[in-house]
DNA sequence: AGCACGCCGACT
DNA sequence: GTCGGCGTGCTC
């Protein structure tokens, strides 16, 4: 009898992979273990056992494993479940998911390593000059790697040398495969059993007479003892004895002491929760047992309050209590809004029992929440994290809390699988039958539509904590006011009147202008060109700072012109501006004030973002700039002014969702502004005072922006009456770019008529030297979703086999918005 | 996705 | 002549 498994590889192929193994390995192997496996003819790979079996593959022969990875599954079979629903959901493979999922602690990396044959025989005469230099690095070193000989005989490709020095027989090559997790290990000492006894001890002291150092390093260890149980660290007892590790070590050469190991985990809170949970007030506490009712009857439920009426606390009751009842919890956040000061928070309520879960954290602390996580330790109880924390090996989950439910962040858009979090939580608590709270000031209009359908349990909460009155929102025109000129710069009086008043009451502005760099396009006034990024279809943004022009798509930099590319005249004017010439022009304004600013370009880094968050809440900052940044759940007191710079560009925005996204922005910022009791102020400058969803802004009125918007969405065949899915052709050709993408909506139009929408080129058709042309697809409600996909695969499917269109990568992207 | 294999221009 | 460019096809 034969012994297979089947894996799960980590790229997109739609494919299972059959390899062979023995019978003991048939009989510890498990779905959810990894197995190292070759694949293809060098690259070895962590694969994910799906299934063991006895029927062999027909049409070739199987591989076998190199080995076993793993003592238990490291992927619980929730977890496989939910791949291939994401898989099938949203068109990709399971490979890609798996991807996304694991940390990539667990993904194995293997390496080219070339080894030097003990041949002694070789005949130098006979090898080429960059042979010969491999050969003689081979002296000194037994071995090297890929990297190491490219860098010795300085040319890229260096695979046929290698192949030529195998022929040769003068080296051979392996396959190093590492593990990047490493378990934190401790080094701890104690005293050697040598001298357990109490004599042979005494005696050992009386013999160190002579080494003074090393006596003090023993007595020290006993005191140490003395007084706890505890095993002590070398660290520690380095400290303690006023010694080095020399000392020490020599001590254990002695086999005086014993050194020892234990693993430690990185990711700890050594705090006991030191906050009492705060009491909700009457609204909060209402709230909170209308979301219970709900929950009563499995509903998700959607917690629609305006900005600092507290949710956070009906969050943090909620969670308490399903974490008592011995149950998991996942909190998912956008990226942006986790913040230090959101973490201590939760810390100073929930303690050891929390653990963070994000790409900030390194690829062993992410495994470390894992392992946490699936073993359903304590300390993993409540686990608060972004977008990809739905991944986690859950075992007895009971709440998940999606806050920011409208962020548009929780949905990946580049590499597969392009998931939306907040949709696949709800998949990952359906397994579980656990209950899902979604938490938005701006709910989206589908997850509204949901609750006002019936759907989703709806709960609001219309007071500010504190009853604080919600910020005063006003408009100004400022066509007018360029028209009256009382415009400095880009500043109204109106605005620039209000910051000076807040600021000589000592109190904190914000300013939010939604681009970044110093101007958007740089035009020579005498011929009106503009340069061009050379790669993406762009103007370049023109950046002060460094006094360059920067494409913001794919990064391109140049020096900042002197004259005009195309007609040589040094007389180069900007148009537009960004958060940076917003900064110059208040430095200019208020030179005795602190401006701070906060975008991609001055939050870099792995602090970067907290280091001006803390400076702006210790009020070392007076005035803070910044782009969407600042709408991200920023708690700051002592804020009584927000000013928008200019609302129309995001209104302007070439999308369906535009209406709603640049309501839930301005509201957002706008909720930055007086927290406590004074009421805060926010002015909006803009040329379309009367644009009704800005009316809507100023008047909080959430309701009636939804009914606008779900009016057009019914009009205009979107979501949620209609599922999209778009689907992307890529090419760095133009015209194949074209043909490929019209033989795409051709064999669409055929299946889906009038459903059918494009194809177009997007606003910005090239980028990265690519050229993107965009088919729509509107699945009515009602038209299966699953026969629709599968149609779509099928075209998918003929369209990769069509030699013209080799090379054209087609991208599908289910409920892309 | 990688990566090898194979076919074409431009340079030691 | 070879080096290295990219198009093509396969991976258990």
């Amino acid at each position: 009898m034969s012994y297979f498994i089947n894996v799960i590889l980590p790229i997109p192929i739609t494919k299972e992979f059959t390899y062979q193994v023995n019978k003991d390995e048939a009989a510890f192997l498990q779905k959810g273990m990894r197995v190292a496996v070759q694949f293809g003819k060098t690259k070895v790979y962590a694969a994910l056992v799906s299934s063991v079996h006895n029927n062999p593959p027909e049409v070739y022969e199987a591989k076998e494993i190199e080995h076993i990875l793993d003592e238990a599954p490291i992927v619980t079979a929730h977890q496989l479940q939910l791949w291939q629903w994401m898989a099938d959901y949203y068109m990709c493979a399971v490979g890609e998911v798996m991807r996304a999922a694991l940390p990539s602690a667990f993904l194995l990396e293997s390496e080219t390593i070339v080894k030097r044959n003990n041949l002694d025989d070789a005949d130098e005469a006979d090898l080429k000059d960059d042979e010969f230099l491999v050969f003689e690095a081979l002296q000194h070193q037994s071995l090297l790697r890929i990297n190491e000989i490219i860098a010795i005989v300085g040319k890229k490709s260096v695979l046929p040398l290698i192949k030529r020095l195998i022929d040769k027989g003068i080296v051979t090559v392996e396959e190093e495969i590492y593990e990047q997790y490493k378990p934190k290990l401790i080094r701890y000492v104690k005293i050697h059993p040598n001298y357990k006894e109490e004599i042979a001890l005494r005696n050992l002291i009386d013999e160190m007479s002579r080494a003074p150092k090393q006596r003090e390093v023993l007595l020290r260890l006993f005191s140490l003892q003395a007084k706890s149980t505890k095993p002590v660290t070398v660290k520690e007892l380095t400290k303690v004895a006023n010694t080095t590790t020399s000392v020490i070590k020599s001590l254990i050469d002695k086999e005086v002491l014993e050194e020892y190991h234990l693993q430690k985990d990185r990711v700890e809170y050594s705090g006991e929760p030191n906050t009492s949970i705060k009491q909700l007030n009457s609204y909060q506490q209402q709230a909170f047992d209308e979301i219970k009712s709900h929950f009563e009857n499995d509903k998700v439920t959607l917690l629609h309050g305006v900005t600092s009426s507290g949710k956070t606390e009906i969050y943090v009751r909620l969670i308490k209590e399903v974490i008592e009842a011995g149950r998991q919890v996942l909190y998912l956040l956008p990226e942006i809004a986790l913040t230090t000061q959101l973490i201590t928070r939760l810390q100073s309520y929930f303690g050891d029992q929390l653990s963070v879960y994000h790409s900030k954290y390194s690829v062993n602390e992410r495994v470390e929440v894992w392992n946490n996580v699936k073993e359903d330790k304590n300390k993993a109880r409540v686990i608060i994290g972004a977008r990809s924390a739905i991944f986690l090996p859950f075992v007895n989950l009971g709440l998940v809390v999606i806050d920011e439910e409208h962020e548009s962040s929780y949905k990946q858009y580049d590499p597969a699988p392009r998931y939306h979090s907040r949709d696949t939580a709800i998949v990952l608590a359906n397994q579980h039958k656990a209950k899902v709270l979604l938490g938005s000031a701006t709910p989206s209009v589908e997850t509204y539509h949901n609750s006002v359908q019936n759907k989703f349990g709806l709960v609001s909460l219309t007071r500010r904590h504190g009853n604080v009155l919600m910020p005063d929102i006003n408009l100004i025109d400022i066509k007018e006011k360029y028209r009256k000129k009382q415009m400095t710069g880009h500043f109204s009086d109106t605005l620039l009147g209000a910051i000076e008043e807040v600021l000589k009451e000592g109190e904190q502005v914000m300013l939010f202008q939604n681009r970044r760099g110093y101007s958007p396009v740089v035009e020579c006034t005498t011929c009106g060109h503009s340069p061009q990024c050379p790669n993406c279809d762009v103007s370049l943004t023109y950046h002060n700072f460094k006094n360059q022009l920067r494409c913001h798509y794919c990064g391109h930099h140049i020096a900042m012109l002197l004259q005009c590319m195309a007609c040589g005249s040094a007389d180069l004017s900007t148009k537009g501006f960004g958060t940076e010439q917003i900064e110059k022009e208040l430095l200019a304004l208020f030179p005795d004030h602190s401006i701070g600013r906060m975008d991609q370009d001055t939050t870099r880094g792995k602090h970067g973002y907290e280091k001006i968050i803390d400076k702006f809440e210790q009020h070392q900052i007076d005035i803070l700039i910044g782009t969407q940044m600042l709408a991200k759940g920023l708690d700051f007191r002592n804020v009584s002014l927000v000013g928008v710079m200019n609302a129309d560009n995001l209104l302007n925005f070439p999308d369906f969702r535009a209406h709603e996204r640049s309501f839930q922005l301005l509201q957002q910022v706008s909720g930055r502004s007086g927290r406590t009791q004074k009421r805060g102020k926010v002015w909006i400058q803009t040329y379309n005072p009367y644009h009704q969803i800005l009316q809507q802004v100023t008047t909080y009125d959430y309701e009636g922006m939804y009914k606008d918007q779900i009016e057009e969405r019914r009009q205009y065949k979107y979501p949620p009456f209609y599922r999209l899915i778009k689907i992307t052709g890529r090419h760095k050709d133009y015209n194949k770019t074209i043909l490929a993408t019209n033989w795409v909506f051709t064999a669409l139009k055929n299946s889906f008529g009038d459903q059918v929408l494009g194809p177009e080129f997007p606003p910005i058709p090239r980028i990265r030297n690519q050229y993107n042309r965009n088919i729509l697809l509107k699945i009515p409600q009602g038209q299966s979703l699953q026969k629709t996909k599968a149609v779509v695969k099928k075209i998918e499917t003929t369209f990769s086999s069509i030699k013209d269109f080799s090379g054209v990568r087609l991208i599908i992207n289910v409920d892309f918005y």
